[in-house]
DNA sequence: TTTGAAATAAATGCTAG
DNA sequence: CTAGCATTTATTTCAAA
């Protein structure tokens, strides 16, 4: 699955014009908009607004575009924040673990961070019982991982992201 | 922008057969899949497939497919985590404070936790400059926060997710 | 880069099993 | 719930400006 910044960015930080702007505020906002109905929202031809995406999707600026899903309705109602520190720091224990992270079911995003933790790591699961399980056989399981505390989360709610007006 | 569970999902957890999976697992993973292309992956007819899929969205399982941006390429490469602690935990001055945060020029998600932080807002800045102004600005400046703790975002990786087979 | 119009491809509606 | 086919709609291509 797709990353989110930060990790690799290009390099060249991208000339957008509002056209770009408006057409990636819209499928922010609704990635399966067609292209004529973007064509006509940002006033350009289809044949124009098909290109632009196009170059947009290629330079890297759309990284993917994915569906998301309802994950209680999935059986995964419950979420969590493990904040997990590390007693090594070497990068090859940091990589490893952060490999394992991502790896571990129902792991939704993992953040490496600078600060008292080291990684952020946000699940979904389907109890609590199935919360203190995956904690004791995939995160506290690796030696170097020195300590961990649990955060339930109530809600998630998306912010007004960068591309606001 | 739609939002993440938790928060209010279905009171039926719906019944979904492995096509269904299937069908969700390609859509996270390509959003814009085209209905032929999924219905050949999933090994049913076109019709039903494009059926499935409308259930799946009325249904509210796939809550919303949305592209996805490199925000470093838009000019917001440095990521952080801000841990809001409040002092006042009356229902008005959380969720006052919770429709503040979500309103926050480059926040990115904002999870209301439980534990030792009551939010935790991620936020893409063009610099360590506006990351300063922004937790200035648009988060002690309330009169409920009584404390903040910020990380660095070196990196954030999607994990393997609910959906791994 | 942008465009319109033709050609290709895909989604939808309808019918029936 | 599924599938096949006809209709409608969308995307791609391309020559031209």
């Amino acid at each position: 699955m797709a990353s989110q910044q930060p990790k690799k960015t290009q390099p060249t930080p991208a000339t957008l014009d509002g056209t770009d702007l408006t057409i990636l505020a819209a499928l922010v906002e609704d990635g399966r908009m067609t292209n004529a109905a973007l064509a006509a929202r940002v006033g350009v031809a289809e044949s124009t607004c098909a290109y632009r995406v196009r170059a947009l999707r290629e330079s890297g600026v759309i990284t993917s575009i994915n569906a998301r899903l309802d994950l209680g309705a999935l059986g995964h109602p419950i979420h969590a924040i493990i904040r997990v520190r590390l007693g090594s720091h070497s990068r090859e224990h940091v990589g490893t673990l952060y490999d394992r992270l991502v790896d571990v079911p129902g792991a939704l995003t993992v953040l490496h961070v600078g600060g008292i933790d080291d990684f952020l790591l946000h699940v979904a699961v389907a109890s609590p019982e199935e919360l203190r399980d995956l904690i004791l056989e995939h995160v506290t399981v690796h030696p170097m991982v020195r300590q961990t505390e649990t955060q339930l989360v109530f809600e998630v709610r998306d912010g007004r992201g960068v591309l606001d007006r």
